[in-house]
DNA sequence: ACGTAATCGAGACGGTACGTCAGGTCTTTGT
DNA sequence: ACAAAGACCTGACGTACCGTCTCGATTACGT
């Protein structure tokens, strides 16, 4: 027995749901946080770009940033189909994953929806959560199984704490992303890797 | 000679200004952050809470941004004077401020104003510049200078470059913060401490 | 010749139409305006109310004052048929008359349909000329037709012009009703009458 | 002592009002309602049409028809200082007023707004009651005032209930105007005065 | 001690965007 | 083929704040 009080929210009949407006909308929404930047961008602008009405974004999204995070996420990816290079040579893939990372995090098309994002899970813990599980968790998660392949090998040592040591490499470049102080480059990112991984060699037993 | 198309901003006479209006805005914004979160910070609830009139914040502040830093960061401490402790051990001082900065950050006062502070910086460059240069940038210089004194003991590899041994340290904590994936512990700040130097004990030559 | 730029208006076929689902809208209709009143009524109600689909509804109805139009004015009936009572007594005939025209006009029932349909007229001209000529004019010419026949009877002045003198009783009901003054009685209805029929009096010549 | 749980509605300080804004907005409300009909009229084409804010039209009028009031009856107008001509001639006064009455009536600039604010009252019960007092009541006791002069100088039965008497006169004239069924003519005006007075002449004692 | 000039609380103003609602059209799915 | 269902585009609703402006009423100098 259902509640009473409460009537149903009408959830809307999904099959019936028109994929050209559904398109419009998340590319119109890309193009507008490019141009403007999140604070500007405004369902109004969004349903007026994509020639939809407000409600038809209304009825499927709660909140501009869900539209945004829909745009940047195509849903249907596999998040455990996400896998590091392994060439046996963990720091030479590591830095090859860093530098890929720096590569991304410089790029102007990624960088305005990114920040963007991010810095709306302070005001939305919803988004903050879907962001973490559905793109974060998948990929630190694959971090952690190329260094456990490596500990396997014996070029990381036993002891370590993988999830500590993904946070030793990935959190210096957030932050310098995140603080914009001093510029991402590749050599950064090989500097980060080297100091992060002396510190994982196996002891001498 | 100056531009006689713009008329001067009329820069409002500070020694005029009411002190008693000033704390009653800050302490408005702080206590309305901390009760609705920074989206819901409007400049009219702060005046009403602050029984101030709207043109008084908008004569002194560019934005609610500037406002909740300010009321933040309150102006007059000399950023040199920022020192980390040095007993001769750097694991161990280091392992003090860490803990303390975990402190800091699962304090729920300063939790919701840091978080809405991070977060605009995407959107308010100016903001994040002023946060950058007079709070992130002291701290982050009095740990290159520990880190320095600790290389000059010979307790730290003389080829380390310092600048990335502290983003080695701070990155992990500040990513954890941010996306809110683990709890912040004690036990977390030492292990990166731990791990962290272990990458810049003097190379045995 | 047809027009070839305006496709044919696709008229539906009128003999498929669904008898059930007309008299559900009709019910509806009336149901609502006098639950909620004109304003209130919408057709998504209706088409709500009546289990139907919109669509059926903008298929056979213009607006929703033509669905309350029919509704009220079921069609069908002759025009030519309306007769007013004559006893041989015109005064008496037309007591009887305004006083039932009276108890109509205080019937709730009736009430807020009818104000609505009026109040309509003045943004929907179609709707006044459907009205007047399939309510009004009927009823108003079986007034001539009796006030003529008192005229050919000696009751009434021959010079008098049977339209003025109907409108003479009708007029004054009809502006109590409408503006809401003072309330409508069979005593006021008498008196109109009285005063009305002294003045048609076949002078002495 | 006051109700706690309904906090004072907001009244807004009248003597900071822009007379400028409040003129514009009536002036565009009579524009617009001559241009395009009640039904078609809208708070944001009015506002977009003065030159003002939305808020400016909610802030001192609850409803459109609230503001049409306003602008078809200029507050201000002393109630009682209305009044009918008095020449000692009873019916060519009438005829005069009626006369005047049919020409206002056929004004196309009164018109709209007149049948408008007339067909919200359907709706809007307040409007309703507003009109009746301000501008009905008041036109209809200079009637009864002009009448009851007429009476007292023996040229109208004194047994007449005056209040019906000026209803036979005002009710013909507004049925033919609400109705549209034919002409408002002074030639009908004229008749309505005569029938009318002719029944309400003393009777020989 | 007194003008006078600036700040102050207050809040009306022209606006923008919000999130909701109803209108009327179009499309899909039975029956 | 028509009816039900309902998603769609449109556009107005009434609200919340924006940032600017104007209004007395305090202040706090500089004569």
């Amino acid at each position: 027995m259902t509640d009473p009080s409460t009537p149903p929210p009408k959830v809307p009949d999904a099959s019936r749901r028109s994929e050209r407006s559904r398109r419009a909308i998340l590319d119109a929404a890309l193009e507008l946080v490019g141009e403007s930047g999140f604070a500007k961008l405004t369902i109004e602008a969004i349903a007026a770009r994509a020639g939809v009405g407000k409600q038809t974004i209304y009825r499927w999204w709660p909140s501009k940033a869900a539209v945004l995070f829909e745009a940047c996420v195509p849903e249907g990816i596999d998040p455990a189909s996400i896998e590091l290079p392994d060439t046996g040579d963990i720091v030479a893939d590591l830095k090859t994953v860093l530098r890929a990372t720096v590569d991304d995090l410089n790029d102007a098309r990624l960088d305005a929806p990114t920040r963007a994002l991010t810095a709306e899970t302070a005001n939305d813990p919803e988004l903050g959560r879907a962001l973490t599980e559905k793109v974060l968790e998948p990929q630190l998660q694959a971090y952690v199984r190329r260094l456990r392949a490596a500990q396997e090998a014996g070029q990381v040592d036993p002891d370590i704490d993988l999830r500590i040591a993904l946070e030793l490499l990935v959190g210096p470049l957030f932050h310098r992303w995140q603080t914009r102080t001093l510029p991402l480059t590749h050599a950064y990112a090989d500097t980060v890797v080297d100091l992060a991984l002396r510190g994982m060699t196996p002891r001498p037993s």
